[in-house]
Parts: structure tokens; sequence; C-alpha cells
DNA sequence: GTAAAGTCTATACTAGGTATAGAGTCAAGG
DNA sequence: CCTTGACTCTATACCTAGTATAGACTTTAC
């Protein structure tokens, strides 16, 4: 299967594997004669893998970390459960976040009116001051 | 007053204000005869701004326009304000992004308990499987 | 036999900074 | 007077997770 299947067949594109071979998460295939990569059915279960835990936003170097315990089958998996753990954390942290940013907006655009000239307009006052 | 001075009294790192004046939304302050910059009030000024519109998650180039905008206090602000509006749902998307997620994520955390081994771990299997 | 499509490597770009290297500048203390 | 330390300058590389070229080579279809 050449690297245009497999992009295909998985969604990702062409540069992205080849991006994530060199990364270090998805195994450097054979090669044919001429220098083609060729993958294997696994190859997809890899990225398949790897695209399923970049959708749950888990960075390279996470997703690097898993397939370090993903062969150690007898290790237990509680720092693969930390890790989802950790990451559930972070997602609602950043929830927090933009809650509280998306107030301040709400906010900031309440204080003006669409008829407005830019001298008055309340917004861009409001960005004037120090919080 | 120098650039490490301002530094302290906006909170914004040296590096950070060059980065700014180099991409056009800080304003190229005087030098000094050795070459160095010489901030006015008014820079101070103009930092706090930029510094406001980045807690609310403005790109430069959003900055950028905003500023261009302060220019001419005459026009409407109506451009401001369709901004702004678009900023908040922006931000609303990317919330329920995240809602997604944390669902996703918190789903995937409840197929295992922190007893197994990694040959058996719940998450790592809901992970081999596609969407 | 040739043209189109696919593949290869290497390199540059994105956003919003951060972190150096190497050189020059300034103020204080001995 | 001179040195030391803190500051500044420019230029460049690095970060994430890809994306987008350029230029060369290979394969496939007609």
């Amino acid at each position: 299967m050449h690297i245009g299947d497999v992009a295909t067949k998985t969604g990702c594109s062409v540069q992205t594997i080849r991006f994530y071979e060199r990364k270090g998460i998805l195994a450097s295939p054979a090669r044919t004669q001429s220098n083609y990569r060729q993958y294997s059915a696994d190859s997809i279960k890899q990225l398949i893998f790897i695209k399923q835990c970049r959708s749950l936003d888990m960075s390279i170097d996470e997703i690097g970390t898993l397939l370090k315990s993903k062969n150690e089958p007898n290790a237990s998996c509680n720092k693969v459960n930390a890790m989802i753990q950790t990451h559930i954390k972070q997602v609602s942290q950043r929830i927090e976040e933009l809650e509280e940013l998306k107030k301040s907006l709400l906010n900031m655009a309440s204080t003006c009116d669409e008829a407005r000239q830019i001298r008055n307009c309340g917004i861009l006052e409001s960005l004037e001051t120090n919080t």
C-alpha cells in the first residue's frame, strides 16, 4: 500500500503521515526498490490510534508515551489513566477560562451599540483601561 | 524610559515588546544616541491596549485592524462591534467543542479502573477503534 | 513514447511568542 | 581609570502540529 492509499483510508494527509513518522509516533514502513513507502494493514491501525488520540487533543509527545506503554503489556495502566485524568482537568480548566473570556467579551460588547463613531466607541474605550 | 522599565510597568517581557513593534502593532519609539529604545507614557498606554486585546484572545492582525480604526475617529464603529461579535461566536463554538471533548474523555476514562494491566486497559482499547 | 499523477527529500511558513549568541552601553565601586 | 554587572541591541533558532512549496524521480494510462 502506498502512502496515498493510506491517506485516503485514514483521512490523514500524505504530509501528515510523513510528519508522524518523522516525529517517531508512526513506525517507519518498508520501502520499495524505488524508495516508496510500503504500508501494511497494521500501519492503518497505528494511524487510526494516532488520529483518535489527536482528536482527543493529546500532544504528539503524549501519544509517544502511550505507545511506549503499549509495549509493556504487563505493566499497570495507571500512568495511562493518570494522563487522561490530567487531560480532563486541563480541558475543564480551559473551558472555564473561555467562559470567563466570553463573559468579558459580552460585557464589553454591551458597552456599545452600532450607531456610534469610533471616537465614542464603548468597546475601544474599555480596551484603553487597565483591568 | 527604557524597555526594561516598560516591561516592568506593563508586565510584558522585553522580547514581547520588541516582538509587538516588529509586528507593527506597537509604534517604534525614539532612540537614544546609543540606539536604546526610549519610550513615552503613551507607549505604556498602547501596550496596555494590546495586552487587553490579547487577554481577550484577539490575534495580532485583529489588533492591527482595531488600531487602524482608532485613526479614523469619525467613522462608524460597527466594524469594531462586528469583530467582537464574531469573536464571541468563535469563543462560544470553542467552548462547545471542548465540552464535547470532555465528554469523550470522561466516557473513555470510565472504561478503565486503575488496577488493570496495559494489555487489558480499557482506555487503550477504545483508542484502537475507529469512531 | 509521452503526459499525468504519484512519490521522494528538503526547506520554508503559519501564530505568538521564548531563548539564545555576540556585541555594545551604562552606572557604581575600588 | 578600570572593571564588573546589569542592561540593551540585532539576528537567529526554537516551540506545536501541521501545511505548502520546489525540484527530482517513478509509476501508470493512453
